[in-house]
DNA sequence: CGTAGATTTGAACGTCCTCAAGTCGAGTGG
DNA sequence: CCACTCGACTTGAGGACGTTCAAATCTACG
């Protein structure tokens, strides 16, 4: 990569300070003292990553380090099995932690890999783990978070369980668009990250199944679909969808 | 239920000792020294409780107070949607944890079930937080759980999302008789606690989908199936399935 | 402006679901 | 002890939804 150098600069020089940070109120800080944001600033964050559009931020098999705090950008999780199939975990965005699945076998069990060029705050966890002994509302934040993570992927087994394409991809819409509008962006313009196939393969579908479900989706009024921008006309129809309410 | 004051007798007087427990190398102390094993006792796991089969250890909504290590007996956790559609999340046998979920938004966010006559360990979430703060070791065991919880998770998906049905209940099988073996339990010869219903919601199939799927397994010598009783004849046979050898 | 990759769309097929009937086993009461 | 009943399970037939294979279209980026 040519500009391997440039992110090695930056890997070792930017320093990230999240009492300053405009994702403190979403990230792993939420809830913490002026005091304690000193203490993390000082102690916990040292260094930020860039990690360029296509580029892994780490791979299945890495022995494990760090959690990772999305800051700019957007990621991707996904695991593959022995004989190849692949299956996409989950999409983050500023805010969210990525690696905790590392923690328990001390190294990285998915891949996580950037759609767009992307940076990350790097949290050792070894400190983590030290300054959370220290720190009680840290702690607390971080067991919340990683509670979060295993709601979230139940519903994830709800929807591939259960769910109809129909209804698969509005669920993934809306979850889509309320992280977003949380942060700030609309919640009816939004431009997708990832292809058609990662969004199949994170809902259990074939490519060609979402593209089509798009087109219908289209065709009902429900949304305007050009590429990877779609506007969202109709929200409340598709939250109708989730409900069974179909018409 | 007639027996409801024997429950409660129990629930009140019953004390557990995680130092001579005989799960404790796959619990929650798993790697403490023997002076951690104390400390937990004293002040960790207070009660005991009995939970008849068919009853709830909690449901969805319910204030969070305590997660639980499964003792005795078996378990599942289940979603559900508004529409009424329900997903089994998690099957949970002796020493691992329930009531993760519950950490995040300070209430349960599934149903927990006893599939059978069981007993857990009640362990107050305050009190595993302000001594995890103390006793490093459980802390990172503590950890080291969730993130499992997550893994497995992982695994789910990879399964709901990309397997076809007699891969999804052989990779079903070979976890269960993984897990019992590691318990002492045989390999081989395994009962079922759960019905065709119950394991086709977890697998995202319907129960008749399941019940073809196991005479299947048994016409190709993989399996003797009666009723709930399974023997596993060829867990070779089983692997190659997953691992996309299919002849 | 051309090429490679992403997306859309069509048609045939296959897996799993739905609906339905029948079997089996445990528990109950005569 | 046996008949009865209820729920769990099995099995069959037909249909639906999503997949597979294939071709056309579009876009981005060099």
């Amino acid at each position: 990569m040519d500009h391997a150098p440039y992110q090695r600069l930056h890997t070792a020089h930017c320093r990230v300070v999240c009492s300053t940070c405009n994702l403190r109120e979403i990230c792993l800080p939420v809830g913490l003292s002026r005091d304690e944001l000193a203490t993390i600033d000082a102690r916990l964050v040292a260094v930020q990553r860039k990690v360029a559009r296509g580029e892994k931020l780490f791979g299945a098999g890495d022995p494990f380090e760090a959690v990772y705090a999305v800051w700019t950008g957007f990621f991707k999780t996904c695991v593959a099995s022995r004989d190849g199939r692949e299956q996409v975990t989950g999409f983050q965005m500023g805010g969210e932690l990525i690696g905790l699945d590392g923690i328990g076998t001390r190294r990285h069990e998915v891949d996580a890999v950037a759609l767009e060029d992307s940076q990350v705050c790097v949290i050792p966890f070894e400190a983590l783990e030290v300054l959370s002994q220290e720190v009680v509302s840290l702690q607390q934040q971080f067991h919340r978070i990683m509670s979060h993570e295993i709601v979230r992927n139940h519903g994830v087994m709800l929807l591939l369980g259960s769910m109809h394409a129909e209804e698969r991809l509005a669920a993934f819409l809306l979850n889509l668009t309320h992280r977003l509008s949380t942060r700030g962006f609309s919640a009816s313009s939004i431009v997708l990250r990832m292809s058609r196939e990662e969004i199949g393969s994170f809902l259990g579908l074939k490519l060609e199944t979402v593209s089509r479900t798009f087109s219908k989706f289209q065709a009902n009024g429900l949304l305007e679909v050009q590429h990877r921008h779609i506007q969202v006309v109709d929200p409340e129809g598709l939250k109708q969808l989730l409900d069974g309410e179909a018409d």
